[in-house]
RNA sequence: GCCGAUGUGGCGAAAUGGCAGACGCAACGGACUUAAAAUCCGUUGGGCUUAAACGGCCCGUGCCGGUUCGAGUCCGGCCAUCGGCACCA
């Protein structure tokens, strides 16, 4: 027995032949505005995949789920006489390869380049649609020449609050455009992580340790580059409006972004003339606050704290300063806190309230400073129970509740200014009279912090900047004496310096800082050494796509307006807030500057779910449970492993992979190559003789329509599990048995059109072998007719009081009453319903009957 | 704790408020074959009735209730699993 068994079909020679033919042929190249091949009559379709990150691992299955579903629209939308713009790039940059550089000393541009190569081959093999000559790549300076070039528009413009945009810093009229600028320095409180030698964004830290490799981060104050992206935090969410986009992930970004609507109040500082600034939700519970709390770092602490309480309050300071981030949240259960000995007027009642510090106030949202409401807060309550601080309850909940604890809206008490009022009407009239009086206002605070920006790492993005000495202060040198300096466009794109060693330094000092000669920009000013975070790039590669070799601009106007925004972007959940929010901003930035023609990039987001191993669990090295693609194509070949992946199951929905599943559409697949080829007495395959140019049957002509219409419709709304449902419905439909000997020739073209999306090869192959016209790729997809769908006659289910007791065949001509005649004239029913009243007949057209019936 | 998604055969799943389980997998039976593989045909939600077949009857979409002639689908309340956020005032 040979151990290499037939294969159930020659997929191992057509799909190597197609992907040659169309890499010859480069029949997915689309053509920009201007170009020779252009046509302008034709509709776009802009439909993108979330680029990777070519890891040394290579493909797995779970990105050529989302890809498969975009290529089967790409497919699609050609045939349908779409321009249709299908690419894909590389997202570069990483830790991979810088770390693998630090154990080899292989430069980080090498492995990223093997990487691509690797990445690349998988995806051709997989046969996608991909406009090839349109691949990025962030670390080609070519790319990042442009995300600099960003970098320095977002530099240079600000956020003018009186027109809701950006504008270039020359519209500025204050003092100082550095304290305004959307890209600034700031020496922060960040998230340090020692073992990746490098500073984190917030949403790079989950649970106080790093997202990648999970080391523990502390917090620790340091000079970074900062992106305004807070600016934008009101229409970041008020945009998301008009956006397709599910609706989970809509929710995700508002509560990322976390608007918060409410009241801002001062505290006056009892015998001193300071006051402190508080942000509320609830003005409306102000007569219930009985205390203050300040967050542990807050300014004014040193001010305020009383001699005899100095030492508590530095002790609690130091304590919580030690702690890491992880630390903290893992004590959150238990309240802490101190009396700093000052004591504050409350606005409302005028009595004096004891000002405390606590960790569970964050100096980083609103003020970092509250008025404590135990009565109508959680966290309040547990804090003055705890410390035996009064609790006044000025909320009477809707029900008979409790109201000490009640944090929901109900009716105002013991506030004698809003006494009798509802919560939403308490908050305007207790806002309007602190207003009048000048201790508060209206005010939105957002959780969304500005993004950090800078990272101390090698393989990343140098930033277009470099630190000159201020004139009256060259001697010292230090960070203050400094300022920042945009470079200027002529001298882009700034190459990263070759290094020898790439690690760390271990003191927040960045790797590049190791390149002395690189860093002297000249005599009186160094290069940043900071290198930007790896989503730089991919905020705006879906531009690049547009027109990815321009030298003279980062993407052609034509071309931009030709083809944003994006028609359609899928992509996995786990960019849901990152790359999603931060893309969006940057579109915001170039939008405001006039650069684009779009404030959002991407039209229709689908997410696709997580694909499972065998076993029900997530695919890990240690479980032993991953499918690796390359083993999957190479048994059952690359059309059954598309048809799979959108077998499997709702695109969006999480799904375990089954090998059995695959050599399922795999069979599928043997059988329509069967029904078209046979093989005569030498093995060889052959046009088989049952295909002839014959007329269809009324029954196979409604299949057809019926399978053009499902499967049109299906593609539409990706639901392509049940479109590959329909077409096995028609190849078996199909297959010739009992009296039918015939496989009509013109039924086969038109299915193959259909399975072309996602079948390329095999279907591309079989239009070939059929002598038709052209290639499959060049039709035009077919339309339903309708009118093939209808049937003459009916089979209509009788029920009996919602029970089906019978069936009766009907002409769709039938009237209501006849039907109900029909229905009523059946023997069984009749049986049923004998000495039964009959309350009531409803009859649904072409469906069924039901026959309500009482004693 | 808050927000969101999901819950249907042995498994992946289908079903504009109208005959639950399409399509596929697995399993079982059969044809072809010396045999196996491949292929083809058939059966397959559970239970009761029947010597058996046909037929007939009952139950069934996480649980409890509601709306409706009719509910997997709509409404209310729960439970479970998964994902996200989490001292955000």
């Amino acid at each position: 027995m040979s151990s290499e068994r037939r294969k159930p079909y020659p997929f191992d020679q057509i799909e190597p032949k197609w992907q040659r033919l169309w890499e010859d042929r480069q029949s997915f190249h689309a053509p920009n505005p201007g170009d020779k091949n252009f046509d302008p009559a034709k509709p776009k379709f802009y439909v993108l995949d979330m680029f990777p990150y070519p890891s040394g691992a290579g493909l797995h299955v779970g990105h050529p789920e989302g890809y498969t579903a975009t290529d089967i629209v790409a497919r699609y939308k050609r045939l349908h006489g779409f321009n249709v713009l299908h690419p894909m790039g590389w997202d570069a940059f990483g830790l991979p390869a810088e770390q693998y550089a630090i154990k080899t000393g292989q430069h980080p541009a090498i492995t990223t380049r093997d990487n691509i190569t690797k990445f690349k081959s998988q995806l051709k093999a997989i046969g996608f649609s991909y406009d090839w000559q349109r691949e990025v790549n962030t670390t080609d300076p070519r790319y990042f020449k442009w995300t600099q070039w960003i970098f320095l528009k977002i530099y240079n413009s600000w956020f003018n609050p009186e027109t809701n945009r950006a504008e270039p810093i020359s519209t500025y009229r204050g003092e100082n455009p550095d304290s305004v600028r959307l890209a600034y320095v700031a020496d922060v409180a960040v998230n340090w992580c020692q073992d990746l030698g490098t500073v984190l964004a917030n949403e790079e830290v989950v649970d106080g340790k790093s997202e990648v490799g999970g080391f523990p981060v502390v917090r620790r104050p340091m000079r970074q580059w900062m992106l305004r992206i807070t600016a934008y935090a009101e229409r970041l969410i008020d945009e998301l409006d008009g956006l397709d986009w599910p609706t989970g992930i809509k929710l995700l970004q508002q509560n990322w972004i976390g608007k918060s609507e409410g009241a801002e109040i001062d505290f006056k500082i009892d015998q001193r003339d300071e006051s402190i600034r508080v942000f509320t939700t609830r003005p409306d519970t102000l007569y219930g606050a009985t205390y203050m709390v300040l967050a542990p770092e807050h300014p004014l602490i040193d001010l305020l704290t009383t001699q005899d309480r100095q030492s508590h309050v530095k002790k609690y300071r130091a304590d919580i300063g030690s702690k890491s981030d992880l630390e903290r949240t893992d004590l959150a259960k238990d309240k802490t806190g101190v009396f700093i000995g000052a004591y504050a007027i409350n606005p409302a009642t005028s009595e004096k309230i004891p000002i405390w510090i606590a960790d569970y106030v964050l100096m980083g949202y609103g003020t970092g400073a509250i008025m404590a409401v135990p009565g109508h807060d959680q966290r309040d309550l547990e804090f003055a129970r705890k410390f035996e601080l009064p609790i006044v309850d000025v909320v009477r909940p809707p029900g008979d509740e409790s109201p000490i604890g009640f944090v929901g809206e109900g009716i105002a008490i013991n506030s004698p200014i809003i006494d009798g009022l509802t919560s939403a009407e308490a908050k305007k009239k207790i806002t309007k009279w602190l207003e009048e009086r000048g201790q508060g206002k209206g005010a939105i605070n957002y959780k969304l912090r500005d993004w950090l920006f800078s990272r101390q790492r090698y393989w990343g993005e140098p930033f277009p900047i470099v630190w000159e000495q201020d004139r009256q202060n060259r001697q010292s040198g230090s960070d203050q004496d400094r300022h920042h300096r945009a470079l200027d466009e002529s001298e882009l794109p700034v190459v990263p310096p070759p290094l020898e060693d790439y690690k760390p330094t271990g003191t927040g000092e960045p790797p590049l800082a190791k390149a002395k000669d690189w860093v002297r920009y000249s005599d009186k000013a160094t290069r940043e050494t900071n290198v930007m975070p790896q989503w730089a790039g991919s905020c705006w590669y879906y531009l690049r796509f547009c027109d990815p070799t321009n030298d003279s601009r980062f993407v052609g106007e034509d071309a931009e307006k030709y083809w944003m925004n994006v028609d359609l972007y899928v992509g996995g959940t786990e960019h849901a807030v990152l790359h999603l929010l931060y893309a969006r901003f940057w579109q915001k930035v170039l939008f405001d500057l006039g650069f684009v023609t779009t404030s959002e990039p991407f039209q229709r987001l689908v997410n696709q779910g997580i694909i499972l191993g065998e076993d029900n669990q997530k695919m890990s090295k240690s479980r032993g449970n991953i499918v690796n693609p390359d083993d999957v194509i190479a048994q059952y070949g690359a059309d059954a492993f598309r048809l799979y992946e959108m077998f499997m199951g709702p695109l969006e929905q999480m799904k375990p992979w089954s090998m059995r599943g695959v050599e399922g559409v795999s069979r599928f697949l043997a059988r329509v190559w069967r029904l078209i080829m046979t093989d005569n007495q030498a093995g060889e395959w052959e046009l088989s003789p049952a295909v002839q140019d014959v007329d269809f049957t009324k029954a196979q002509q409604k299949i057809v329509h019926a399978t053009i219409k499902k499967v049109t419709d299906d593609i539409e709304t990706l639901s392509f599990n049940t479109a590959i449902s329909q077409m096995m419905i028609f190849v078996n439909a199909f297959i010739p048995r009992g009296e039918t000997k015939t496989v009509p020739l013109a039924a086969m073209r038109t299915f193959l059109i259909l399975l072309n999306p996602f079948a390329p090869h095999l279907s591309a192959e079989l239009w070939e072998k059929l002598k038709s016209r052209g290639d499959v790729t060049e039709q035009r997809w077919p339309d339903h007719d309708e009118k093939f769908l209808v049937e003459d006659e009916v089979e209509m289910a009788v029920q009996v009081n919602g029970k089906v007791r019978d069936r009766m065949t009907m002409s769709i001509l039938a009237s209501e009453a006849e039907v109900k005649a029909a229905a009523l004239a059946n023997p069984k029913i009749k049986e049923l319903i004998a000495g039964k009243t009959i309350r009531k007949v409803v009859v649904v057209p072409k469906k069924l009957v039901n026959i309500v019936v009482g004693d």
